[in-house]
Order: C-alpha cells, then sequence, then structure tokens
RNA sequence: GGGACGGUAGGGUAGCCUGGUUAUCCUUCUGCCUUUGGGAGGCAGUGACCGGAGUUCAAAUCUCCGCCGUCCCA
C-alpha cells in the first residue's frame, strides 16, 4: 500500500510550487531570510553552483582575465550615460550615510558594473596594443525589484553575477566579440543540457545604452520564458561617456568599441526547473553534488561482507564525488532521498550482489535499473554520464520545441502565449510590436538571431500586423 | 500607488467567531529496540502563540499601533 507522505514533492505539472518545495527540500536555497528577495544559499545548493560556475570559469579563462571591480559606484559616475541611468534608476539602492554623517556624493550598489569599471578602462587602454582588452567577474549585484521576486529567478540581490566587459578597436571587432561571447554561451548551457533560443531583442528592450542585444532565452515547465543569458554590442556610446581612446598605429587618437556579456543565478533555477521531475533534482553528472551514491542492502549476518565490496568500489571510483549512504534506514528511503538530490548515479549493493560479483546501477534521469560486473563497473562511469547527459539534453529539447509554436493570427496567439512561446512575423516597428504584446498579452522577445534547425518556418514574411516584411519573432510571457 | 488577506515548534496545521484544562494533529529532529532490494514499526524525548501597548480577575483568542509576508488590481 502507498501511503501518502508529505515529504514528497507537488506534481512538477503544477510547475510554481514544485519549484518552491524542490529548491527548499533538495536544500538549494533558503527562503526564510527576514528581507524579501534576498536568499540564502544551504551547502548543497552552493556546491552545485560552484561547480556550475567553474565550468564557466574555465570557458572564460582561455580568453578573458578575472578582475574584481568595488561594490559601490558614485552617483556621479553611475549617472553618466544618460541612456543607461534611465534604465535603471528606479531599482537602484542608494547608500546615503557613512555612519551618521550624510554623504556628499550617494553611493550606488551596483545594479552592474559599467559605470565602475569604465572609468578605469579609460586609464587601461591607451594604445591598440592594449586591445582587445577582455576582462570578466563573478559578483553580487543589486535591484530593488518590485515586481514579485523568485528565489534564483528574480532576487534584489543576485548573488551570482558573471559580468563580462571587452574593450575592442572597431565597431566589427567588437561584433565579432559579441559572437564569439554567444558561442561560448552555447558551449556553456550544451555543457548543462539545457536548450536555448537565441534572440535579438527588440530595439526598445535593449540593454540601456547598448546598440543592440543578444538574449539566450529558454523555456520553464509552465511555458514562461527564461533569459538566461545576454551580450551586449555598446558600440562607442560608452567610450563617449567615459571618453576611453586608444592610440592607433598612425598616431591618431579614436574612441574604443564595448561589449559586456552577463550570466547569472537563473542558469541554475534553469537547471533546476527544466531537468527537475516528480522526484526532485535531476542534474548532469558534471556539476552534481554527488556523483555517484552507493546504497548497501544490509542484511543481517551479511554485513561485513556487503561493506568489503561496498569499500572496495568507493576505492575504485575515488576520482569521482561519491557518497556511501550507510545511515540507518530502508533502501528505498534511501533511494528516494537521493534521488531529491539529483545523485546522478546510484549503486546498489547486496547479498545478491556480492555472491555474483555484480553491481546494481540506475541512471538519475531515466531510473533504469541494470546490473554491471562489480569489477567494469570504474571504467564505464564516463560513458554512463554522457549517455545520461544525452538523453536529458534530448528530453529537454523534446519538452522546448513542444512548447513553441507558429501562428499567423493574433487571437490563436493569444491564446497560446503564456502557456507558451508563440512565433510570428513581425516587423521591425515600435508600434506593430506594442499591439502584438497589447493583443497577445505578453512580451516581444524579438527576432531569431540564429533559427535552430527543428524550426520549419521561413525566416521572413509578413508582418502580422500590418502586412509589410516581417522577421520571424518570438512572443511569450517572460519571468 | 490602491485593495484584500494572513503571521501558532524546523515545515505544514487546529484552536480565535463565543477570552478560562497540560495549545491539536501530521511531519522533521534526538535516543533506544526492532527491521532492511522503492518512503517499516514500537516506546521515550526536544521544540511554538511576530513585537509593543491597551481592555480584563484572566488574552493565541478582543482593540490599537508597529514589523513582516502572501495574493489581487493599476
Amino acid at each position: 500500500m502507498v501511503k501518502e507522505k508529505s515529504e514528497k514533492l507537488p506534481p512538477k505539472e503544477n510547475f510554481s510550487e514544485w519549484y518552491h518545495e524542490v529548491i527548499e527540500k533538495a536544500e538549494i536555497v533558503d527562503v526564510r531570510y527576514p528581507v524579501k528577495g534576498l536568499y540564502v544559499y544551504f551547502p548543497f545548493g552552493y556546491k552545485i553552483r560552484r561547480y556550475v560556475y567553474q565550468k564557466l570559469r574555465d570557458l572564460l579563462d582561455r580568453e578573458y582575465d578575472e578582475v574584481y571591480f568595488p561594490a559601490l559606484i558614485p552617483e556621479s559616475e553611475l549617472a553618466k550615460e544618460g541612456e543607461h541611468i534611465k534604465g535603471f534608476e528606479n531599482e537602484v539602492y542608494w547608500i546615503t550615510h557613512g555612519g551618521r554623517s550624510p554623504l556628499d556624493i550617494k553611493l550606488a550598489l551596483r545594479p552592474t558594473s559599467e559605470t565602475a569599471m569604465y572609468p578605469l578602462f579609460k586609464l587601461w587602454v591607451r594604445s591598440h596594443a592594449d586591445l582587445p582588452l577582455r576582462t570578466y567577474q563573478i559578483v553580487n549585484t543589486f535591484r530593488y525589484e518590485t515586481k514579485h521576486t523568485r528565489p534564483l529567478i528574480r532576487m534584489r540581490e543576485i548573488t551570482s553575477f558573471k559580468e563580462a566587459h571587452t574593450v575592442q578597436a572597431t565597431y566589427d571587432d567588437a561584433e565579432e566579440q559579441v559572437l564569439s561571447a554567444n558561442k561560448l554561451y552555447k558551449e556553456f548551457y550544451d555543457f548543462l543540457a539545457l536548450p536555448y533560443l537565441v534572440i535579438r531583442r527588440p530595439e526598445w528592450d535593449k540593454f540601456p545604452g547598448a546598440v543592440y542585444s543578444i538574449a539566450f532565452d529558454t523555456v520553464m515547465p509552465d511555458g514562461r520564458t527564461l533569459q538566461i543569458g545576454t551580450s551586449h554590442h555598446l558600440g562607442d556610446n560608452f567610450a563617449r561617456t567615459f571618453d576611453i581612446k586608444y592610440e592607433k598605429m598612425d598616431g591618431e587618437h579614436e574612441y574604443a568599441h564595448q561589449t559586456c556579456h552577463g550570466i547569472s543565478d537563473r542558469c541554475i533555477s534553469a537547471l533546476i526547473s527544466i531537468h527537475g521531475d516528480d522526484l526532485g533534482l535531476v542534474l548532469p553528472f558534471e556539476v552534481a553534488p554527488v556523483q555517484i551514491v552507493i546504497i548497501p542492502v544490509l542484511y543481517k549476518g551479511e554485513e561485513e561482507k556487503i561493506m568489503e565490496l561496498v569499500n572496495k568500489l568507493k576505492e575504485k571510483l575515488s576520482d569521482y564525488r561519491v557518497i556511501v549512504d550507510d545511515s540507518d534506514e530502508r533502501p528505498g528511503a534511501k533511494y528516494y532521498k537521493w534521488e531529491l538530490k539529483g545523485a546522478a548515479l546510484r549503486i546498489e549493493i547486496g547479498p545478491r550482489e556480492v555472491q555474483e560479483g555484480k553491481v546494481v546501477v540506475s541512471f538519475r534521469n531515466e531510473r533504469k535499473k541494470f546490473s554491471v560486473p562489480a569489477d567494469d563497473v570504474d571504467k564505464k562511469i564516463e560513458e554512463f554520464a554522457a549517455e545520461m547527459k544525452k538523453q536529458m539534453y534530448e528530453s529537454a529539447l523534446e519538452k522546448m520545441r513542444a512548447f513553441i509554436k507558429y501562428f499567423d493570427d493574433t487571437d490563436r496567439l493569444e491564446e497560446w502565449v503564456g502557456r507558451g512561446v508563440g512565433l510570428i512575423h513581425l516587423c521591425n516597428s515600435e508600434e506593430c510590436g506594442e499591439q502584438i504584446e497589447e493583443e497577445a498579452k505578453g512580451s516581444v522577445l524579438g527576432n531569431f538571431e540564429e533559427i535552430p534547425d527543428w524550426i520549419d518556418v521561413e525566416p521572413v514574411g509578413e508582418c502580422i500586423v500590418c502586412g509589410r516584411k516581417g522577421y520571424l519573432t518570438a512572443v511569450a510571457k517572460p519571468y
């Protein structure tokens, strides 16, 4: 008889509830910190963060240098770039006092670091030989969000903002950098087995101060989209504001061109949301805090023989993050526990295995179980990890595809948006964009920068609103 | 910005209308016994009325203020 257990998660179809429960029960973040929009990473969640961001660091370290800039920005710098400050002024936290004395110049808690970094970039960049300058930092940023805050999705303190900032000589060089950043993001999200759409944000929704913005969007299990990466071409807008010039070979001075690109904690919320299932977390092997859990099935009188095989195997698997769960619980309870925590591989060892010299292996993602000779397991781990990731990616992509549908009629589009992503042809005028946002009760994410091969729609067609030339555009309800 | 609702152990809750017993139940947690191939059982134990003021012989319960949170509308 199956008893309804209170520790059971709500089903994933009930996504919002599932998400909050899994984040607490699997010990990702503690939502009980007594300030709205600020969250605490549990040790377990912080491990996931560390492994995910380690990958991001490894990718960036190929061509960027890590730096650190202060968290406080003087008002005078923050306000220099007109468009930029307009985009952020309603969400900036201000430090107005030092002790009891009011400050002469207020200090902003960085909402993002352009205006912290670029005054120094002016000093760092002197000649063409200093370019390209490629830097990144992984820091916390603050935004006074008034809309519904959500753990890892919309936070007042973004705890893990990876922001890269580059300086190039020419517009084209900077454009190349944007493309290279996109490539890097693809590698990152492929590593996490997360599918994405690469979309150019409409003019009215680009990063404040940018020439154009490209975003990576993914689709959450409820059909709403989540922006999980951005990359912006800043042209020479900031260079003119902050006077970043370089001396060319011929001795002339010219304004530099810049890009910036960011990834935040949202990559972790996507990881949890997209791969997770009714039982809890499902994580790619590489970022699972517990890659392998060994569960001894101890029968009376045979404990010693069983533990002998368990310990031998643990030794052989010492290259991985392995846990032997020999706690005083029934095996079934342990299976559920480690499934909740997203342990990628489970190995069961009981009297049968000792007798046959085999072990039972179970994949977390598809929960299939099979026997492997005990002597071979260690050599098969990489193969298992790769197989699981492939399955996870395929399953995630299949789900995303089901959320994406083309429409040539706004009524049907409206019915769909909010449950999934609508594709339409749309011209790039703001009037048509606004009209469609109103009618579809969603947001125009923008034109496809790259159309995935599984989308079988013409890239160009008649604008659904005005009939002029329109481009393939995504409309959705974003987080 | 406007409105509605809420705050009782680590989590979820009952009690509040109609003030009065040792504050209910589930879960978690600790210890012991027993058990172990998909959430076992028994016994014992730890743990709570958001803060302040007021009314009253007596406040989780009624009143006011504060703080925090959730939902809805702009």
